[in-house]
DNA sequence: AAAAGTTTGTACCGATCGGTACAGGCGACG
DNA sequence: CGTCGCCTGTACCGATCGGTACAAACTTTT
């Protein structure tokens, strides 16, 4: 092998970190986040953290955010765009949308982040993230028979459904509250 | 007089304060509301601070969670339990949300609270909020001819898309987003 | 085995965190 | 006018924050 053979572990290491640096955001915030916490969730010392990040805390948030992206539009809008039965497509959603959740368990590092303090510094990411999703979702509601406006409104309240329903399943500390949401949305959508 | 004369401006600073207090959480999250922001939002003092609340931070924000709880009850909660038209304590309760949320520019504390990381320290009085609006909301729909079970998803769903609104309103930096999804959330409430 | 390059732990940095101590300012009352 | 007690600004505290420097330890290449 001529080809630099750079080190394998740093590419490894770095995918297989993310979803802890993730559960770390998750849990405590951005702020909360002490490379201390980051430290002990990922058992890397402050060297090999700042060797692979160079651009600190806001850089590894970043790629989380990043990489969450990327899980979304490969489990969720892609399919959402492309599933021959668009009804199927829009189940697929809410499967892989409880899955990511765990039925509620876990709340969306993306919503943390759009009502944490450091908002304004990853507002971009946070934007788009529900940009696309939410025309992603339009549109497949388009497809389903949904005319434009009542799509588009329908998009919304099932997104802001999600979230809110994340929120309040935290703060009863019952997941219940997201699986039952979860469900209603589902069964509205398929009214159609 | 005989009473003491006790300071006038303790209790009226301690009430014109909440608000401010309140805004600073609101904004940068428990964490993030540094006592250097508080007494730049304030104009106090650490001294004065820690005089009108020696429990510092934690006991300013549990009674910030207090005020907010208090004007809740007393804008919604009761009035929908007390309006002799349910109907219009129902279309009160939205109004009055559209207003202290001012239509989607202001997020919910109490939601920032529930995903923030001081979560656990406030657990209980978040807890307690969302459950005695899901109450007082189930109580009215059930009044206005809702079926028991109807009634209590109806309101779960109204809660879910209330706070996701505001979460989406803020991550997309449209306060729109809020008012369409509120207007939307009244009309279906309205439609039995 | 020596050399070169990568990864890591550790010590340290200035800044800021929440909180405390306290001396004096200031206003009400005698 | 003097006294007393609430109020507040300031200095200071230890802890912790995010980040840097760097030398030892390890790999890999020669």
């Amino acid at each position: 092998m001529r080809k630099k053979a750079a080190t394998p572990s740093l590419a490894a290491n770095r995918a297989g970190l993310l979803p802890h640096l993730g559960e770390v955001f998750r849990e405590h915030g951005y702020e909360g986040a002490s490379l201390t916490l980051i430290t002990k969730a990922t058992g890397l010392g402050k060297g090999s953290l700042y060797h692979l990040f160079p651009g600190g805390k806001q850089q590894m948030a970043a790629e989380v955010l990043a990489e969450i992206d990327g899980w979304f539009v490969r489990n969720v809008f892609v399919p959402l765009g492309e599933a021959e039965d668009v009804r199927a497509g829009i189940a697929h959603m809410f499967a892989a949308v409880d899955d990511y959740f765990r039925s509620g368990r876990r709340v969306c590092l993306v919503g943390v982040f759009a009502l944490g303090a450091a908002r304004d510094e990853f507002a971009a990411a946070v934007r788009d993230y529900f940009k696309a999703w939410g025309e992603a979702l339009t549109a497949a509601l388009c497809r389903a028979g949904y005319a434009r406006a009542e799509a588009a409104a329908l998009s919304e309240d099932v997104l802001a459904g999600i979230q809110g329903a994340l929120v309040l399943a935290r703060a009863a500390n019952d997941a219940k509250v997201f699986t039952r949401t979860l469900a209603r949305l589902k069964k509205r959508v398929g009214a159609k």
